[in-house]
DNA sequence: GTTGACTGTCGAAGCGCTTCGACGATGGAG
DNA sequence: CTCCATCGTCGAAGCGCTTCGACAGTCAAC
């Protein structure tokens, strides 16, 4: 591997002059400019990582920290990671994946040992118990959640409680006044996972504030868990005539399950998926939906790191606005039904 | 941060007796050793990644470089990246993700500029252009897959071939004679991935052997996609009575549609899947499958970089044998079919 | 008693880069 | 013509660690 003093030897010049042609941060001639990125590219030159990292305090490297676990959402979790990637190479950066398993630990091995120069941090819970530890560390941090204290921290998410808002005043505009919320696993529920919890405040609000009858129901994992789940809510709330799906997973058995009854979907029934736009069109009847936009929340915390690597200023709390796209699962409710 | 000359200095030692208290690459005695452990927990010190990757030319880093694209197979893409980062930091690793999408360039950079000590590639292709890059470098590299050209390098997967012979012959043992193969989508084939060749080349060698009336057809991603897939199968295979689906996205709308026209799983067709364990096992019937053992290939693939990393000797070739769970949708063929 | 082999520790060199201060050369302002 | 600012380059220091050679001390073997 040749060093910076090969090419500067082969280019006739020092090897801070190489140094200075690489990062741009003194004036060179044109002439020796030229020289030295021959020289570089003749003979494959490529800095080395640790000790640039040494000399400059910079690793150009961001961790992810991410639940690796393979139940839900895995898709969405990889349409975090692959925007993530995407975007910190356009910065000209890396990405160390870390698993949420190692906890407060591995952020503070990375951190410390400076492997990295700022964490992006996935899966929050309500208190989080990584949020004092990210809170110590020189690197900054930017979390894709909205934990319960955040102060001086960059969060960025999907505002879900708007997201919740937004389904029910679809559903009611079509004039839907039971409303069943199948919500995410209870396991989800317990771990005080941010977007579940801010989902179901916005839904119960939105539901006060629109004079609905609403209930909202965890679903268990599998064709089982969608199973009770809708059979509570018919039993909880009977003449629901809408659903509000933040289950990915449940999607699809609670769609067989429906068929199985009898209730067509949206003539008996209407459903409003939370959920990846390809999701909710693979199903067998298009969903209308309000899209997870993991790619542009990934997008944007790479943006706010690096916004706060170059120590620009940033908008410490980022919740995007939700859409709702209308496909074929709901339809205006029949006066029968009234 | 403190540094190795803060530990030595609170210590009463010189940073080199911490170091080797650190390494354990001389003898320390145990006095001693207990007051630099002692400073270094005082002080939270932890090694500067990049100092220490200078000095001993060693990251203690590997590169995934997988396939990011958001289609098929991301469950089972996640689950080697679980395993892969799970073992690795079993053995005090740290994993760089790349993407496939950088190519030649990405393994190159990470190599050149000696971020990683290692590299493990995922979804190769038979004449991947990656190959001769990773021949080039200094890094030694594990590939999860198995290329046409791969002298020298080590790989791992499971052994698909082994796997189609083994679906045939457990189909063929119940009595089918004529089996449908749904492959992966063309665009798979098209890309000459090698897991999609190896499978179709041991199936249709088993095929031969079985003295079986055999065909096999790719199948686009969808609902439609199968439909389509279904259709040919049985127009150009009439009389089809089992069908092995080597096809995770497939799986589910084959079955609906298998039932849609009335033909029952296993009573009328029997169905092997090959697929991640907890797919086999969510699908309405219980499909008798061949798992894609992710984990122990992720795993298995650190082991082998360790070992190349440690100079050990490696099998340059381990293909892991497939296992066939039988569950609830094969059945002995009925005499009326014959 | 020597000798030799360890044991336990230290000092210094060096890994490859960035960055600071210095300095000759150039050129415009006065 | 001077003077000063700017441009373009260089040399040296230093980032924090590992590792090699050296060396004092200990102990068993002869």
């Amino acid at each position: 591997m040749p060093t910076i003093n090969d090419v500067a030897r082969a280019a006739g010049v020092s090897a801070s002059t190489v140094s200075y042609v690489l990062s741009g941060r003194r004036p060179i001639s044109a002439e020796t400019r030229a020289r030295v990125q021959a020289a570089i590219a003749e003979l494959g030159f490529h800095p080395h990582a640790g000790a640039r990292a040494l000399a400059s305090s910079k690793t150009n490297v961001i961790a992810l920290v991410a639940p690796l676990r393979v139940d839900v959402n895995v898709p969405v979790i990889m349409q975090f990671a692959t925007a993530v990637v995407t975007a910190a190479r356009a910065h000209n950066h890396d990405v160390l994946l870390l698993t949420k398993d190692e906890g407060t630990a591995g952020l503070e091995r990375v951190a410390h040992s400076t492997m990295v120069d700022a964490l992006i941090v996935m899966d929050l819970e309500r208190d989080d118990v990584r949020i004092p530890a990210l809170r110590r560390l020189k690197q900054p941090s930017v979390m894709i959640g909205l934990p319960a204290d955040h102060a001086g921290l960059a969060c960025v998410d999907l505002d879900f409680g708007a997201a919740a808002k937004l389904a029910l005043t679809h559903l009611a505009g079509l004039g839907h006044e039971r409303i069943g919320l199948v919500g995410p696993s209870p396991a989800v529920y317990r771990r005080q996972t941010t977007y579940a919890d801010r989902f179901l405040t916005g839904f119960l609000e939105a539901s006060a504030e629109l004079n609905l009858r609403t209930l909202s129901h965890p679903c268990e994992p599998g064709a089982a868990g969608a199973r009770e789940c809708l059979a509570d809510l018919d039993t909880d709330l009977p003449g629901v005539t809408a659903l509000v799906v933040h289950n990915e997973e449940a999607l699809r058995p609670l769609l067989d399950l429906l068929q199985a009854s009898g209730r067509r979907v949206p003539e008996d029934i209407s459903v409003v998926a939370v959920c990846p736009r390809d999701v909710a069109t693979a199903m067998p009847v298009k969903l209308t939906s309000i899209d997870i936009p993991a790619h542009d929340v990934g997008t944007l915390a790479v943006e706010t790191v690096m916004r706060l690597l170059d120590g620009r200023r940033v908008e410490y709390t980022r919740l995007l606005a939700p859409e709702l796209v209308e496909r074929d699962s709901c339809r205006e409710i029949s006066p029968t039904h009234r």
